[in-house]
DNA sequence: ATGGCTGCAGGATGCAGA
């Protein structure tokens, strides 16, 4: 089973580029983030065309994720717990079920946070806390998930071209990474670190001053499993091509390979 | 550079992103 995360920046205008990827890696299941789309006026038909059944959560304009699949999506739920005053679309779930087990998948765009100092920031670490309070509950009910998406977090040094460049943000604040630290340390695995300790492996470019013709990227895009998922992982990989094609994101997919 | 692109809403530019 291969499960993918993208964070696509806005589904219409990514429609060629995306089912042209999918054609090419045939993941089973996908965790989008930034469709920028209202669930009514999401094309949903050259994904339904490859097969794929797709659990939308999102507005016009802004945030937005969804899951595709190729096994049908059960238990779909909307929204991370814990603020009913959130509107901002950025967390959806579902249940697969494959061989004799099951598997929850859960697509997230957490907060940028950026400026550091502003309630933009207080946000994105509101929103992690609930993100924790979400998985300690998970965990206690010894099942087996992950959590693929764009979290906005650079993890550590390795994680960055140039990590010097990156103090002063959101991304690589001490706070967002103590808290990146509290959910592995909840027993949550980087799927990517269990294949690959090296430094240089990103998963975003940013479109300006030539950051993508520089290798100026940042690893922000992770799969995180819990001990069960994590039992089950065979491979991992970033593919990377696909921001050197035409009208890329800024984002390019991250994939976990699962022995099903 | 002083955020140098890009997508979106809307129908001009301003906002958001990272």
């Amino acid at each position: 089973m291969r499960i993918a995360t993208w964070n696509i920046n806005g589904v219409k205008a990514r429609l060629d580029t995306a089912t042209n990827w999918l054609r090419s890696a045939q993941p089973d299941i996908v965790c989008m983030q930034e469709t920028k789309s209202a669930d009514e006026a999401f094309p949903t038909e050259p994904f339904e065309d490859l097969g794929y059944n797709l659990s939308l959560h999102g507005k016009k304009g802004f945030n937005g994720v969804a899951i595709l699949s190729k096994l049908p999506l059960e238990d779909v739920s909307r929204g991370l717990p814990g603020d009913d005053t959130d509107d901002q679309p950025r967390f959806i779930e579902a249940v697969v079920s494959f061989g004799d087990a099951a598997l929850r998948v859960a697509s997230i765009y957490l907060p940028n946070g950026n400026p550091v100092g502003t309630e933009k920031f207080d946000y994105k670490l509101r929103w992690i806390e609930r993100l924790v309070a979400w998985t300690r509950t998970r965990l206690a009910a010894d099942e087996a998930f992950l959590i693929g998406g764009d979290f906005n977090i650079i993890p550590d040094e390795r994680d960055a071209r140039f990590p010097e460049a990156w103090t002063g943000d959101a991304l690589f604040q001490p706070e967002s990474r103590h808290a990146w630290r509290r959910l592995i340390n909840l027993g949550l695995t980087d799927a990517f670190r269990t294949t690959n300790s090296a430094d240089g492996h990103y998963t975003f470019w940013d479109y300006q001053a030539g950051a993508w013709q520089k290798n100026n990227g940042i690893r922000i895009d992770h799969f995180l499993m819990s001990p069960s998922a994590a039992d089950l992982l065979a491979a991992t990989a970033i593919d990377k091509r696909v921001r050197g094609w035409d009208k890329p994101s800024d984002h390019v997919p991250m994939m976990v390979e699962l022995a099903a």
